[in-house]
DNA sequence: GAAATGACCGAATGACCAAAATAGTCATAA
DNA sequence: TTATGACTATTTTGGTCATTCGGTCATTTC
């Protein structure tokens, strides 16, 4: 068995379950039945340890939401289901999850560094595609980078904050609500 | 000198610049001209004289954006000025910045369920003036409890977090995307 | 006599320090 | 050469005590 890997997925379910700092280093390598020396041979030190594993959330919700994207698909539908990967991802890894709760209550830094690069890059990815929507003539004209951070934001808003006080909604009807909005606003057509 | 309003003048310039919990009530009443006793003539408590302050706070915006909404006037250009006129509405947005920062960094629980009052009063006033341009046939039929809540929360991302990490733009101009966005969304016309 | 006040009180806070826990190192073992 | 856990250095925690602050009330002011 690879060490290193038993390491990094010891480690990422430990920040799922305790968060960041609650995970100790001790706990960590004997979950990954490896001793605690062997985890400074492969990582620097815990932060890094945390920011690869960051860094493979990352890359694996991008493939997710590629995955979803079609080239001869509408904009809208991409979205939707690119959209609804993401959530599906987030909910089966709830190591985001878990990290936004240590934020808010105590302010680990390098979690918020680390949800900071996560929103950057699903900005990114958002932009991107809008760039492309432009391009292709799919939607209208208009500065994509506000865009993409209404558009993350609101995505943001509705699966975090909307459950606190409000009676819960289908994801569905979300995406469906949220694609009218975006798409085409309130006016009456 | 009417005594009152002037501890509540004092008090709100405190918490404006300092916070909630920083502001002292003792420095309250130096600032109103006043011993310390006389505040608790009118008000129980630190607590209770925060709560009126954001109650009026409140009502004078409110007041404000009802202001810039006419009866005759196309839902647009009423969102339009009401927008205009709260964002200009410095009193209220330079404590709710203070406030939201000290929610931040120490979780100071008077203060937590003061902005969600802030919150909900503002959702609450939203979603009125959306049912109203529904029933009238402005905009289209929509779950206006969950529209409010992005509205809302798209305004509040943009005024307060756009700038933590992306160049300034100017207020005009974001107001003009958010409209847009709210009003036609992404499709091409 | 009613309203205002600031000295006073108990509770809450935070500065401080010792003790415990944890991150990180390294000599030894496999 | 790689892995390891006993060891060290650093950080966090728990407990103390002095200080501060919210809130009261006997006294003063008008």
């Amino acid at each position: 068995m690879d060490r290193r890997k038993s390491i990094l997925e010891a480690a990422e379910r430990s920040f799922s379950m305790f968060g960041y700092k609650a995970s100790t280093v001790d706990q960590i390598a004997k979950i990954a039945n490896v001793g605690k020396g062997t985890i400074y041979t492969f990582f620097a030190n815990k932060e890094e340890l945390f920011s690869e594993i960051i860094t493979n959330l990352v890359k694996e919700t991008k493939l997710a939401a590629s995955k979803a994207i079609k080239e001869d698909r509408p904009f809208y539908e991409n979205l939707h289901y690119a959209l609804y990967e993401v959530i599906e991802f987030r909910k089966t890894h709830q190591l985001a999850v878990k990290l936004s709760q240590e934020v808010k209550e105590m302010n680990t830094s390098p979690v918020t560094d680390a949800l900071q690069r996560i929103e950057k890059a699903v900005l990114n990815f958002v932009q991107k595609e809008l760039d492309i929507a432009v391009e292709k003539g799919e939607i209208k004209e208009c500065p994509t980078d506000i865009v993409a951070f209404m558009m993350v934001k609101l995505y943001l808003a509705l699966i975090f904050d909307w459950e606190r006080d409000n009676p819960a909604i289908q994801k569905e009807k979300m995406l469906e609500v949220l694609e009218m909005f975006v798409m085409d606003g309130l006016r009456k057509s």
